[in-house]
DNA sequence: TTAAATAGTTAGAGTGCCCTAACAAAACTA
DNA sequence: TAGTTTTGTTAGGGCACTCTAACTATTTAA
């Protein structure tokens, strides 16, 4: 059986190479963090038990088995998330550490119920598509507010990287999911900008944030 | 942190010292499906880690400390078996794999929030209580069904050693806690017992079975 | 009360996952 | 292209938890 910390490489592959596309051993050795030598004989036996192809010094690759092993463990922690929020009244910003631990338990049924009972969300708080039983994830093709111009009207659909403090300063300024932007100024120096929302007529949103918003165009 | 492992440790002394008083290294090797040298030196490292107190070729007794820690372990169980039958409609048969699991999990909030979506229940689907935050426990003084009269008429309170076939056994009868019997007969040759309740006016019961009832008169 | 059965222990080893120290390869950059 | 920085590897070790084989202590029963 698989164990939780295996679980862990697969997931941070998996997650890695939808942003990076190439994943090398120093990317998971920060993001897991557990030192370089670590990764390095852990990535070798995940190599001969057919998780991952790998040769010395070239990037790491899931096999389509180890792929979808990840995919799966991403459904298993997108529902309880979503669970967390739809059904037990939990913030968006607390869900991830207990999902974190969840995404553990080997009971298929316990997250088919979960799934069931919320009916079949596609998407989990913070707006990452859930994968499938199947492992199948559908792509999603939002475009990062940065990307606007001045003038667009577009909504929010989802985040990269959610940090505890970035989903706590969304909250502090009313900005969730589905909500109407619409993009009333770019300041030239610092690319911050100028959003208008509901009962926000001119909120300034910095560049870092506004990166982490993805959008689609209304 | 108290590992999975351990706190499987500590859960199993205080289950098996609530049956039999004395806890020895081989009670917990079968408990467990460890060898006895596995748990001969994990009794040492829990004795010094102060979980127990332990003296070579002497019973396992939970220290203060061990005895609070099983007390929350067997609370997030508990807690983790009823919520699942009360807010994710499983069977009570389905529920303690699921719990053995789901009780790991290092989340205070995630327990705490599933005891307040239930308004607080004082036992889990088979009756046995769910210490609370402190890890104190209602003691229980139901009497087995063997321990009856013919005439008595008792409640079904909770169950003694509640394994899958057992409680499917059970279903199978349509016996379910809260429920009303009453005791037409005891059969002097094998000890079963005759019990009436419900659309079921007269089903024999086994002794194997009526051990493991426990009932409160009426 | 002695022999047999049960229970407990020690010794020695293996696996999974982690580490640091030291070195080697690859990638950058001046 | 040579030197520096980054990245990856090897060697060697540790801890938690598990095992089997072989032995000893305790308990039970003849």
């Amino acid at each position: 059986m698989v164990s939780s910390t295996v679980e862990n490489y697969l997931k941070a592959l998996y997650t890695l190479a939808n942003d990076d596309n190439e994943v090398n051993i120093s990317d998971l050795s920060v993001h897991l963090k557990v030192s370089k030598p670590t990764v390095n004989s852990m990535v070798k036996t995940l190599h001969q038990q057919g998780w991952v192809q790998y040769e010395r010094y070239k990037p790491i690759v899931l096999t389509q088995q180890g792929s979808k092993a990840a995919a799966l463990i991403l459904r298993k922690h997108r529902l309880t998330e979503m669970y967390l929020v739809e059904k037990m009244g939990f913030g968006w910003e607390e869900v991830h550490e207990i999902a974190e631990q969840v995404e553990h338990v080997k009971a298929p049924a316990f997250f088919d119920r979960m799934d069931k009972l919320m009916g079949y969300p596609k998407v989990d708080p913070h707006g990452s598509p859930i994968p499938d039983k199947e492992g199948n994830i559908i792509k999603q093709d939002y475009k990062k507010l940065t990307e606007c111009q001045v003038g667009d009207r577009v909504m929010l659909c989802a985040l990269t990287r959610s940090s505890k403090a970035f989903l706590a300063f969304l909250d502090s300024r009313e900005i969730a999911l589905k909500l109407e932007l619409e993009i009333k100024a770019i300041e030239p120096f610092d690319s911050s900008m100028l959003i208008g929302y509901r009962n926000h007529p001119a909120e300034t949103l910095s560049q870092q944030v506004c990166e982490r918003l993805l959008v689609q165009k209304l």
